[in-house]
DNA sequence: CTGAAAGCGCTTACAG
DNA sequence: CTGAAAGCGCTTACAG
């Protein structure tokens, strides 16, 4: 490896000129400049950046920990990468999947976000106590709903609004058996609370009754989990006619278990999801849903941080991003064109 | 931040004795083990792996660098992961996208890859000249094709045999105008021209002329190029009964571009993808595709960094990864279960 | 504008 | 089994 030290002999100057230059410093005699260009060149020296990290204090990396498994997260964190570029800073990703022992490793004593200045995080499999148990030293932002017990910057979503108002848009359709699929066997996170919490609340305004049978609990939030939370719902004695559920992913197992058995989406049972995913705007038929606005969380979430990595010591804050409903083939009689022609 | 310096003052030994505790070193006395232990927890010591990394010469972290805007790759990346972990690595992803400018950062001077051990690459935007320039101080394993004039490891599937087994089962089902879709305007990984020319291969080896026209070019591996191109392809004079995708993702499009203009598929165009992504799975139809053993990939790539890791300066080493034929609904005239019932 | 030197927090031969 | 000390490669007040 090629040290500074190495430059500066062969350019016969100190390694503090070096460096001056290696980042640019202004107050550095052009000539001299020049002299060290040439050596750096010919040595092929590249900084290591450990060493600039722990000389400087602080690396210039944020930490993205999160699910890669689900599309949802995988698009988001486009929008992160973009806006941590803007601000000057480098995300790397750290895929939990959603399992708790990697989000532990995380919290843990010989935790690889050492070498990040900060961390945007979206815990799954982890509840709060667990979340607290982190020292305080690496800046956490929390992405969507907080964990019971945690007290930690986060940006979310109003996933009772978009939940409410997703069930809505079906019971305008005229459907009066709606179902909700999402609730989770083992409840660790809010979200789906918040969101069902919605569901009822469209429900009860609009007069209709609720029914505990309509509403379909799920271990994973994957296409598998919808299929079979589908196929569960077809088989009692009063099957819905519309469905909720709480990402595409599980929209999109929902469709595919309804198309294969015959079912027409929407005319037999219109499907709305949540997250807006690409996958739902090229499926047949195009899925409706819930859009949060990823740019906007990115945005937040990247603001959230940089305060803190700036000294603010201050207490927790919450952001909230928007949303948006999305109507498509899914929920729209008219247009479901696999069968218009 | 709580330093080895602070636990061995309140502990009353050296740092030398907390660094082994820290460690987990045989040679501690039980007794200053659990002396030191007390401090670590009492004051929250949590290590610094910047210099960690710095003093050891390494720093356990590989760089997954790869465009995550594909669902194969961030599908392949889940293996990586489980492989790296096995061997006591951690994987930190770093999406580029498959945009030249991210993927020359890894190339740049001031490459964030100084804080990693090893780097696996999958290159897009980047030619083998710009791949060359990077000096070789940190080493990388490219993970398909090999870009032009590169010498660097890499894990390959065999593309071209791929390609033909995939267009062989279409003209199997009796098809004679089939398509090829994913042949970029401007080239720059081999992997288009291996498929096209294993697609040329099926079309000969069964006495099929090769037309031009069928051959469909893209900008990009995405839905939406899948859909245009179809779109372009079935405006044509004599549109094709079967359509070779060379990714899943175009696949998709390209279905939804022919269900939504009516066709049906298969009966009327049968649809082959590339990559075995879940999204294949759960569509209506199911996809036919070609599925790299990602698994395999993934296990050959940490396999091939380790060896250089562990001081291995021989020749640049390729290795091959499997894959199979999954013939699903797309190319299955028996059921397709949308108008099966 | 540039040099000599301390320091970032850790690891690890070298002694004992 | 443990201490004192050098060193990993960089940055940066402090002088000049």
């Amino acid at each position: 490896m090629v040290t500074q030290r190495d430059v500066a002999k062969l350019a016969g100057v100190s390694v503090r000129t070096v460096s001056n230059v290696v980042n640019d410093y202004t107050y550095v005699a052009e000539e001299t400049r020049a002299r060290v260009r040439q050596a750096l060149d010919e040595l092929g020296y590249r900084p290591n950046l450990l060493a600039r990290g722990l000389a400087r204090g602080r690396s210039g990396l944020i930490a993205l920990v999160l699910p890669l498994d689900v599309p949802y997260f995988y698009e988001l964190s486009e929008y992160v990468v973009v806006e941590a570029e803007r601000r000057g800073y480098t995300i790397l990703i750290d895929r939990t999947d959603g399992q708790a022992t990697r989000e532990r490793a995380l919290v843990s004593r010989t935790d690889r976000s050492a070498i990040f200045d900060g961390i945007i995080f979206s815990p799954i499999g982890l509840g709060g106590p667990e979340l607290r148990y982190r020292t305080a030293d690496t800046p956490v932002v929390l992405l969507g709903e907080k964990p019971v017990g945690a007290s930690l910057d986060r940006v979310q979503v109003d996933d009772v609004a978009a939940a409410e108002a997703a069930t809505s848009h079906l019971i305008g359709l005229g459907r009066h058996r709606i179902a909700a699929v999402g609730q989770p066997v083992k409840a660790r996170s809010q979200t789906a609370q918040h969101r069902t919490l919605g569901y009822q609340r469209a429900l009860q305004a609009a007069g209709h009754e609720f029914d505990p049978d309509l509403v379909a609990t799920v271990t994973d939030f994957h296409r598998a989990d919808g299929a079979l939370a589908m196929t569960r719902l077809l088989e009692a004695r009063r099957p819905p006619d519309a469905v909720f559920c709480y990402n595409d992913l599980m929209a999109l197992g929902a469709l595919r278990t309804l198309l294969s058995k015959g079912y027409r989406v929407p005319e037999d049972v219109a499907v709305a999801g949540f997250d807006d995913i690409e996958d739902g705007r090229y499926s047949t038929p195009t899925l409706t849903t819930v859009a949060p606005d990823k740019q906007q969380i990115a945005s937040q979430a990247m603001d959230l941080l940089i305060r803190r990595l700036d000294g603010d010591a201050g207490p927790p804050k919450t952001a909230r991003a928007g949303w948006q409903l999305m109507p498509r083939e899914s929920t729209s009689i008219r247009s479901n064109p696999g069968h218009s022609l």
